[in-house]
DNA sequence: CGGGTTTGTGTTCCTTTTGACCAAATGCTG
DNA sequence: CAGCATTTGGTCAAAAGGAACACAAACCCG
């Protein structure tokens, strides 16, 4: 069963923005294509690609240069590259111990990343704002008047509404209902639009486009920090859910006879396998937080029982949860980050066994688990890709009707 | 997080294909619709909407009539109707204890539909093959041989593949890696495809499209029989997973304390919410199939308290695996048909009362559990909807260049 | 019966891609 | 180094399809 239209009349202008944004989306995730390639992926013909790079380039979206690829016969086609310097987005992260900022340009390069530690607690939302907009500012001085800031994107540890960007609870920084999209749009004084979205669904956006899941259309992404978030990507798009907060597994019941959970419930999963749980199991010290956990895993890298021990359970627990999840959603890939992912290697053999025992045959047979491979800015590079979106799916918005009409005249 | 693009390329011809398919899928989810409505709805003009339907009636997939609506000032516009006695579909499924088989035709309207008892436990695949021909061979007599047979859908109780329509396993009727699509195929003789899935993925299609999640984007549709199956449509659409797997919310591990499943695991939710878990509580005959089921659910409804006990458990796991699955998928309704849907009345509070206390807040505000609205029908109608998925995809296919030829010829 | 309103019809125009042809740039071969 | 094969870019006419406009038809209402 894989289908599903939008029933929506389509015009001859819509063909338009689709072919840019298909070679747009292309030039994005690829970073630079000959012409000839961009013929063979998107299906068009030569004619209409040329067409449709010119008004790129004229956008100063894209910019050709003379081929690099020597060695084949035949008359070489020009590479077309992403304007990175051009187009940018600028990406935030608020983290559960850090801030991070970013410029990152079209095609994904990063041009500028900042990160600063941060005390754990709580702290009011505007505390945390002005923290950002100190970070970000001289990054956005750097960007040029003439630059297209195409947007900002925002990734924060709670659960946001897709909608406005409102961050409905944040259990690691005791916030309620906190309008964060547009207070931080205030703050920065920016006109582009400010996106926000939980720390999970973005990291997860983020190892689909530029890690350990590229090229999957069915993934799963754990990400482990104080608590359990999950990003999903199904058919090749990150599932929402109908109101944005799909994807959080950390309150998935997995032990009814277990603990309670700080959201009020018992059992969930991240009562078993959330940093709190493992430091507890290797009688570590509970309130040292990052740091605890790292002595906790270079002890179990020494070989110590009680850590080996702790993180053995933590991973019967990660696995029966991972079971559920594959059995519910048939991903092809599992990526685990954070802390989750760093806990891999010592868990990976529970993990195989809890969901060889627990899930169906045909789901697990094409299953692969893996750890992440954009480590701790998975989330703040996706935070950039969800600012992208919108350059992504309708590039016409930022080709001036005048850039077209001048071309036009010198044709 | 809503996005995600097809980066492909369009070409003109598109354009007619795309809009052809709004048309059509309008017509098969709404059953007639005035042109005028069609423009409104598809956002074409007026123009637009006319050379296709002129098309469309030309190869017979739609008739106008006369205007019906009367009292509104201006030119009446005519109906157009989905031709459902021109081009049908065949509808198969193979239930727990029923065959059954259906005529549909576009828009909707069942023409025929016969179901046949079967008696519980395994049976060959040719055995039932067999009777499956016996069941639909009347009914594909009845269609003329120039009607439009667009496909064959079937519907199992089993994990079906969808690439290809493999029955990977079916516990209930004991098969594992059945070629059932095309055994069917073989057996009924037709050239149209036959695509095959599971019960539940089809029961929760029909719901979405004909039944109580009519409108709704995000939708899980949780479906017991003997076991317990999940069909779940994210933004719109089918939820498939990485081979046509997702939706096995029968095996999510709620209760790693429990008792052994049949699927080699322990705990999982079909142990603690499955028919045998109910008959088993109220203290009925476990071999009694759905005959003691009936008479546990008129216990309940006479106020028996070992029946009504056992309800109000079954409703607390049942509550359990929801909050769970509505924390991970973020759906807008959850429609629960089959055994689960009858003892929804007797389990309401329990179900409410476990979400509450174990969903993120903002996931339940606007969250809904209904019973499903088709019956013991849903699974065989979304088996029509899904054979009917390639003509609303591209009605083209079936709108013959001759029939183009020859309208242009006579305008 | 005439005005107001809505919608179907037909024509012309616009947008966008296609396809065919030629030119250009490269590798390979003798 | 000349010539050929190959691949690709450039140009232009053609095709396809929808949009926009003007007009006619069909209905309601007073």
């Amino acid at each position: 069963m894989t289908f599903g239209h939008d029933a929506t009349g389509l015009r001859s202008e819509t063909v338009r923005r689709a072919n840019l944004s298909a070679i747009v989306t292309e030039l994005h995730l690829h970073g630079g294509l000959t012409r000839s390639e961009l013929v063979a992926r998107t299906g068009l013909t030569r004619g209409a690609i040329r067409g449709l790079i010119r008004e790129l380039t004229a956008a100063e979206l894209v910019a050709e240069q003379p081929s690099r690829q020597r060695g084949v016969p035949g008359r070489p086609s020009p590479v077309v590259l992403p304007r990175g310097d051009r187009a940018v987005v600028l990406a935030l992260e608020i983290a559960v111990d850090s801030l991070a900022a970013a410029i990152v340009g079209l095609g994904g390069e990063v041009q500028r990343l900042v990160r600063t530690d941060r005390p754990r607690g709580h702290l009011e939302p505007d505390a945390i704002v002005d923290d950002l907009r100190r970070l970000a500012r001289p990054l956005l001085a750097q960007v040029g008047a003439d630059d297209l800031l195409i947007g900002a994107g925002m990734a924060v540890v709670g659960v946001v509404r897709s909608d406005d960007g409102l961050v409905h609870t944040a259990p690691n920084l005791g916030w309620t209902d906190v309008p964060l999209a547009g207070m931080v749009a205030r703050a920065l004084g920016v006109r582009a639009p400010v996106v926000v979205a939980n720390e999970a669904d973005l990291g997860g956006l983020a190892e689909h486009r530029r890690g350990a899941a590229r090229g999957f259309d069915d993934v799963l992404y754990i990400s482990g920090e104080v608590g359990v978030g999950g990003g999903i990507i199904a058919g090749g798009r990150p599932l929402a859910g109908a109101s944005g907060y799909a994807g959080e597994v950390g309150h998935l019941p997995v032990n009814p006879a277990g603990t309670r959970c700080r959201c009020g419930s018992t059992g969930c999963w991240e009562t078993e396998v959330g940093e709190r749980a493992i430091l507890a199991r290797a009688r570590a010290n509970l309130r040292g937080g990052g740091r605890a956990m790292d002595r906790v895993l270079e002890d179990a890298a020494a070989g110590s029982p009680a850590a080996v021990d702790a993180l053995r359970i933590t991973g019967e627990w990660l696995g029966i949860g991972l079971a559920g999840l594959v059995n519910v959603l048939n991903p092809r890939l599992v990526v685990l980050g954070g802390l989750i992912g760093r806990i891999h290697p010592f868990v990976a053999g529970e993990v195989e066994r809890a969901i060889a025992t627990r899930t169906l045959s045909p789901a697990r047979r094409d299953l692969r688990v893996v750890p992440a491979a954009l480590g701790i800015d998975a989330p703040l590079l996706g935070a950039a890709e969800h600012a992208f979106e919108p350059l992504l799916a309708d590039p016409a918005t930022w080709v001036s009707p005048q850039d077209r009409a001048l071309q036009l005249r010198s044709a």
